[in-house]
DNA sequence: CGGCAGGTTGAGCGGATTCAAATACAGTGG
DNA sequence: CCACTGTATTTGAATCCGCTCAACCTGCCG
């Protein structure tokens, strides 16, 4: 059974069994357990380690001056959840547990090593580092220019990748227990309007969300109305272990 | 005199003389030479070269389905185009000039080993990665929770602190002589509205923005109403070449 | 002089917000 | 077993920020 990390890692380049081997020593050390609404790393503050989700959900967020909150990115497992550790002093937002969650402590001083390496390694983290960037972006495109049909839609869509990514996914399901307030912090939008918006989508038939589960009733029609393009996650190599049809790849 | 791309990283760190050698050596191959709305590095394509900016101003920049254009950052010199050129077969977005503009072409190799070295210079490379992070979490912010005249102030003031950074201002004024479909296009607003904000904030005595300058009328008053708190670009430390009340770490 | 790009202004519309209240639901204690 | 409580979801109505459509102005260049 493959680590998520190494899961996800291996949709961009396959690894060594000896770098599978060190994916695996890193994330075995010490890990700690959240609750829901926990920090996992505060805002303002500074780590040691480095922290990699190994279960549940966790979110990027930074709270407003005037009580909002925007949530930037959620954080699924083998999602690291700062890697700008290494270099910066501080924390510019805080990381906090969705659900009950788990995340592995990694020891920056290892992590500085993997970086510096000629394996793959190296050139694997480069690549989780860039897609973030590559879905931050996407972000942008979505609150500046898609209306929040379309932005909902694309969140979806783009979680249904992801969790494929790591095999979290139960054909078109996977388990995304968020509220809507939470959606609504993510999406720019008000509690209200994302609901009377992904009710809209119910609707439509193209999704299904109740008792935190997210089903994809109708994956290309979804795909269509949420104008993705999944380039910017760049999945170039499908990972071999998962068949046909349940390829994060074949989705993008 | 210090190149740009040296300037912007000494806000990080300090680096040795030989260095800075080694940057200027980098910068100083073959370089580009742009027009405005010239690709730098078109959507879709993929080079040998990291390009970056040396004199002018550009943008990342991404077109839609329907023919809208979002733009993600504004890139001014001393600033990286493609980092992701490295690991990823594809750009997932574009890079035009806005300005007549230069670029230095740095043979992706030569990257690849500044990254892995143990000096400064690695590490100043990740800051510059986890900066351009932070400056976009912060841009996802703005089009989340802040109104249009908040997001346009927080804009021009980053701008101003970045220009900074790289000694492109002249007291608290710096060319950017972007139209106002480019800012509308930045801030994910309409031409229209861009307009209107733009006037009252000039109505406002906060900002001049007249023939390709901004003018900061009032700093301490443009980064309050901008609710701006410049953690997110992370400098630590003030570049020890510019005067007292001249550093952009000043005014974060 | 006309053409064109960029900037400015007005009027009306609509998507999203705000405020408010009703409903559903799980947990908890009596 | 049922009130009681708090959180999440749902719905309604009024309002507003930002959009659309449209016109007009300005400076610049061929």
């Amino acid at each position: 059974m493959l680590n998520p990390w190494t899961m996800k890692m291996e949709q961009f380049t396959a690894f060594s069994d000896m770098e599978r081997g060190r994916l695996d020593e890193l994330i075995s050390g010490k890990s700690g357990h959240f609750a829901p609404k926990d920090d996992i790393i505060a805002d303002g503050s500074h780590s040691a380690n480095c922290h990699l989700v190994l279960t549940g959900l966790a979110c990027r967020y930074k709270m407003l001056p005037d009580g909002s909150r925007q949530i930037m990115a959620f954080l699924i497992p083998g999602d690291l959840c700062d890697a700008e550790i290494f270099v910066l002093k501080t924390m510019d937002h805080g990381v906090a547990a969705v659900t009950e969650a788990t995340a592995a402590l990694i020891p920056g001083a290892k992590m500085r090593e993997l970086l510096r390496e000629t394996s793959s390694l190296g050139e694997a983290l480069w690549w989780g580092t860039m897609t973030d960037l590559g879905v931050l972006r996407e972000r942008i495109i979505d609150h500046g220019r898609r209306t929040a049909y379309v932005r909902i839609a694309h969140l979806l869509y783009e979680m249904l990748v992801r969790y494929r990514m790591v095999e979290l996914t139960d054909g078109d399901s996977f388990r995304f227990p968020i509220t809507q307030t939470d959606l609504a912090d993510a999406t720019g939008l008000t509690p209200v309007h994302a609901n009377r918006t992904l009710r809209k989508l119910r609707a439509d038939g193209l999704v299904d969300f109740t008792g935190g589960v997210v089903t994809v009733l109708d994956p290309p029609r979804l795909k269509k109305v949420a104008q993705f393009n999944g380039e910017y996650l760049h999945l170039d190599r499908v990972h071999a272990g998962a068949p046909v049809g349940q390829r994060a790849g074949d989705l993008v």
